[in-house]
RNA sequence: GCGGACGUGGCGGAAUUGGCAGACGCGCCGGUCUUAGGAGCCGGUGGGCAACCAUGCGGGUUCAAGCCCCGCCGUCCGCACCA
């Protein structure tokens, strides 16, 4: 009997329709079984749709999920969309439509292409983060942390994109641009929401060793993190104030010959009076705060500095009067905004230094501080450095840390690179912040009652020139009375950024329905914390970050029971066009899912995505490759011709069954689909070689192929009236015994060269294949007449005679 | 500059972590069927006539190296004056 033909595009829709109707792959109200939730990142519903590089990623984690499902768990794979955010606003400017309307109909194609590659999300608990009902829990989260003063204002340098009229967080600032337009950010004063995440830098920093994430995801951010520890050290000056510094090299003190300030430093201006060059200085002064963060910090730029005239401060090691300078090379933000030079071994205090014709003092034996600063000295020995002379580095630290707190100069400090979040967005198309700015009581929090404040409709959406969001022109919902006192008060008009609905969107998943909490804490205590999540490596020191930040908040107030939100992060590798570069509209590159599916079915389609390559590489597209994929499909569908009743597996066909149930299912669970499905291919090549399938062994294939292609493997199981659905069965299992096969076949090797092969059964000892190789004609003949030194077997694999 | 990853046939990629390099697939070549083949099926396919040579290049360790060690070269990603 020839098996029909099939139909991708009848057959997927009919499953997809039945999966739908039958909830299948809802996650169950049952908090006594075992759980697993498994995440991807929610997709931001752009008007472009659903880029190829979206299902690799889905259908991945699709594998696990569906493959858990039959073993048993209670599985938990969510979807939503992080719908706020600029284009769908920029659309709304250029066109006159509400950005929720154009949201609504991008999610809308977003869900139908999601749901014709048949990924099994459970649909129930969609979650978007612009439904008031969603941002209500956002809003209220950004009041917990404004009541616990992590969320505050501060008047600061921002980073400021004029074309997108827009302050940006620094991890929005790519190479001194815009991320989103590419336009040169310049900096401005502006008052800003901020959250305080530095707060959180240690934990962030060392909960990273309870967390199973992979290597470079957790070396990017402790990296951004930038944890270092070393001293404050307070200088006297001549000025009688003290000047105050952070350096990690402590051991240094001595060769300190200068120090430099930040052109920005608070104290330039209560040392103004005493100052004899301040023309000199202010203009200094301003041509740094002119020039942008780019400018400022591009490399190989030679050092500019000037002395200040009037002040100098004292060396408290070597009681010496040195010069202070300020310069650009030394940033306000971070440390004190000051440093001690020490220019024999720091390159960038050496290249000042020369430039200034400052006294260079070599503290560290081993360099030649003639040529450049000795900077890789962590074993060095201490020189012409008084009481530390003679000490190793090391100990030269701890030394004169010791020294310093004693005298009171000094302490032990850590210190952090990572910056506080800027945490606003003068635009319209965000969540709006619930706080109310009253003339008598200051800011005050908008009573959780009155959440979600909803974003009122506007006529325009452009931000105004002077950078306020358009909320700002909407006197009516500006002008509020305070909810403190009563008095005539002002909203605020900033929205959050766009990461705010994503910092906690796997919470909501767990329990999409509550009203009263952001989950109830059943809900929460049974999924999380996240089994697997798995997203870009972008996001690494964004989302990721920021998500981990204020899980450890909500965590500290007692809303979550876990400190961190992820289990496991994985990262996947981007899909790049046919000709090896990223796709792009203007490079013509782009691959549009709907055509795939179109011309070979969802099945293929994921198939080819985890066949393209190693999972967490990137991988070019390619439209020829992607026909084997059908091929072997069609293969499959074709083994139906081949069946013949049989409740156990062959004698044949025993052994490369157990081993692919092996295979795959451990495959799956370490991201490597392309060699699960390469295993599933040899194994249709050895059934066709066998010339027949049973049904026990047609239902094993297709359990195993379900997670890949679950719209054939349902319909192969349908029409043979296997009974129920795949997904109503269990995981195959194996027995690692009958995984090897019978008879192997080794190689005998000479001085390690191949020259030979043999046949032997699998439990051969050493003895007798050594023997069996041996009595081989090729290998008597090589080795007559030669000395034996050494005999190996290697079990399963080789026998090495060695011979001189 | 610093940090990380990587470098294997014409292509995408495998390789039990020190044990027969090139699994699986694409492409290509040959055959078969066909009015036809951009379909299907069968066979072949790293290079070299060979001995042999082959995992970016040069050394080393080992019975045995794609894998470990040392030194280069190259590509990609992240950070970028962080004291």
């Amino acid at each position: 009997m020839m098996s029909k033909i099939y139909d991708t595009k009848a057959v997927e829709k009919k499953w997809q329709d039945a999966w739908e109707a039958s909830g299948v792959f809802h996650a169950k109200q049952d908090f006594a079984a075992p759980k697993s939730y498994i995440l991807i990142e929610f997709p931001y519903p752009s008007a472009n749709g659903l880029h190829v590089g979206h299902p690799r990623s889905y259908t991945a984690l699709d594998t696990v999920a569906r493959k858990r499902r039959l073993q048993g768990y209670n599985v938990l794979y969510p979807i939503g969309f992080d719908a706020f955010g600029l284009p769908a606003e920029n659309f709304a400017i250029k066109n006159h439509v509400h950005p929720a309307e154009i949201t609504r109909r991008n999610i809308a194609r977003f869900t139908a292409q999601l749901k014709s590659l048949g990924f099994s999300f459970d649909w129930s608990r969609v979650v978007d983060t612009t439904d008031p009902e969603y941002y209500k829990w956002t809003q209220w989260i950004f009041l917990q942390m404004f009541k616990h003063n992590l969320a505050y204002k501060k008047d600061m340098a921002v980073n400021w994109c004029p074309s997108c009229k827009c302050v940006l967080a620094n991890e929005e600032v790519i190479d001194g641009k815009c991320e989103r337009c590419g336009a040169e950010t310049t900096r401005k004063n502006k008052s800003q929401w901020m959250l305080a995440i530095t707060k959180y830098a240690q934990r962030l920093h060392d909960d990273l060793d309870e967390v199973n994430f992979i290597e470079r995801v957790k070396l990017q951010q402790r990296n951004w993190i930038g944890r270092s520890t070393g001293a404050q050290v307070r200088f006297a000056t001549t000025a009688g104030d003290t000047l105050e510094v952070y350096t990690t090299r402590p051991d240094t003190l001595f060769g300190a010959t200068y120090m430099v300030m930040s052109p920005e430093h608070p104290l330039l201006e209560a040392w103004a009076t005493k100052l004899s060059n301040p023309d000199e200085i202010k203009a200094y002064q301003c041509s740094a705060a002119k020039k942008s963060d780019f400018e400022r910090t591009e490399v190989n730029k030679d050092k500019t500095g000037v002395r200040l005239q009037g002040v100098a401060a004292i060396n408290p090691v070597t009681a010496q009067e040195i010069p202070i300078f300020i310069s650009d090379y030394v940033l306000a933000s971070y440390g004190t905004g000051a440093i001690m030079a020490v220019p024999g071994h720091d390159t960038r205090d050496w290249e000042f230094a020369k430039v200034y014709g400052l006294p260079i003092v070599e503290v560290v034996a081993g360099g030649n501080i003639e040529e450049a600063a000795y900077t890789d000295c962590a074993a060095g020995v201490m020189v012409n450095s008084g009481f530390l002379t003679g000490l190793s580095v090391e100990d030269a630290k701890v030394r004169i840390t010791a020294w310093l707190t004693e005298k009171g100069l000094g302490e032990e400090k850590v210190n952090f690179k990572l910056r506080d979040w800027v945490f606003a967005r003068q635009r319209y198309w965000g969540e709006p912040i619930p706080i109310v700015h009253c003339p008598h009581c200051g800011m005050v929090a908008l009573p959780e009652s009155e959440l979600p404040l909803k974003l009122p409709n506007v006529e325009h959406y452009e931000p105004t020139d002077d950078g306020e969001s358009p909320l700002s022109l909407l006197t009516d919902w500006v002008n509020t009375a305070c909810p403190q006192c009563g008095a005539p008060a002002k909203r605020e008009t900033d929205t959050m950024p766009q990461w705010a609905g994503s910092s906690w969107y796997f919470l909501r998943y767990c329990d999409p329905w509550n009203s009263e909490a952001l989950a109830s804490s059943e809900a929460l205590a049974y999924w999380t914390p996240i089994d697997w999540y798995n997203g870009g490596m972008e996001h690494t020191t964004l989302h990721l970050l920021y998500s981990r930040f204020w899980h450890k908040f909500l965590y500290d107030i007692g809303a979550v029971p876990t400190p961190e939100p992820y289990q496991k992060r994985t990262s996947h590798g981007m899909i790049l066009g046919e000709d090896g570069v990223k796709m792009s509209k203007s490079r013509g590159n782009v691959v549009n899912p709907d055509e795939i599916v179109g011309q070979y079915g969802a099945d293929t389609m994921r198939l080819y995505e985890m066949f393209i390559g190693d999972f967490e590489k990137t991988a070019p597209w390619s439209n020829s490759s992607i026909k084997g994929c059908k091929r072997f499909l069609e293969k499959v569908w074709a083994l139906q011709d081949i069946l013949v009743p049989g409740e156990n597996y062959t004698a044949k066909l025993e052994a490369p069954f157990h081993k692919t149930v092996k295979k795959v299912g451990e495959d799956i669970e370490n991201l490597k689909q392309n060699t699960a499905i390469a295993a599933l291919m040899t194994l249709v090549n050895a059934i066709q070689e066998a010339g027949q399938i049973n049904h026990a062994e047609l239902k094993t294939f297709l359990l195993l192929l379900n997670p890949f292609a679950p719209h054939m493997t349902e319909e192969i199981w349908e029409s043979q009236n296997f009974g129920g659905r795949v997904t109503d069965n269990p995981w195959p299992a194996y027995d690692e015994g009958k995984c090897a096969d019978k008879t192997i076949e080794i190689a005998v090797q000479i001085n390690g060269k191949v020259r030979s092969r043999l046949t032997v059964s699998a439990d051969v000892s050493a003895e007798d294949a050594i023997a069996a190789a041996k009595a081989d004609e090729v290998v008597a003949a090589a080795v007559l007449g030669k000395t034996p030194i050494k005999e190996l077997y290697v079990p399963g694999r080789l026998v090495n005679l060695v011979v001189r």
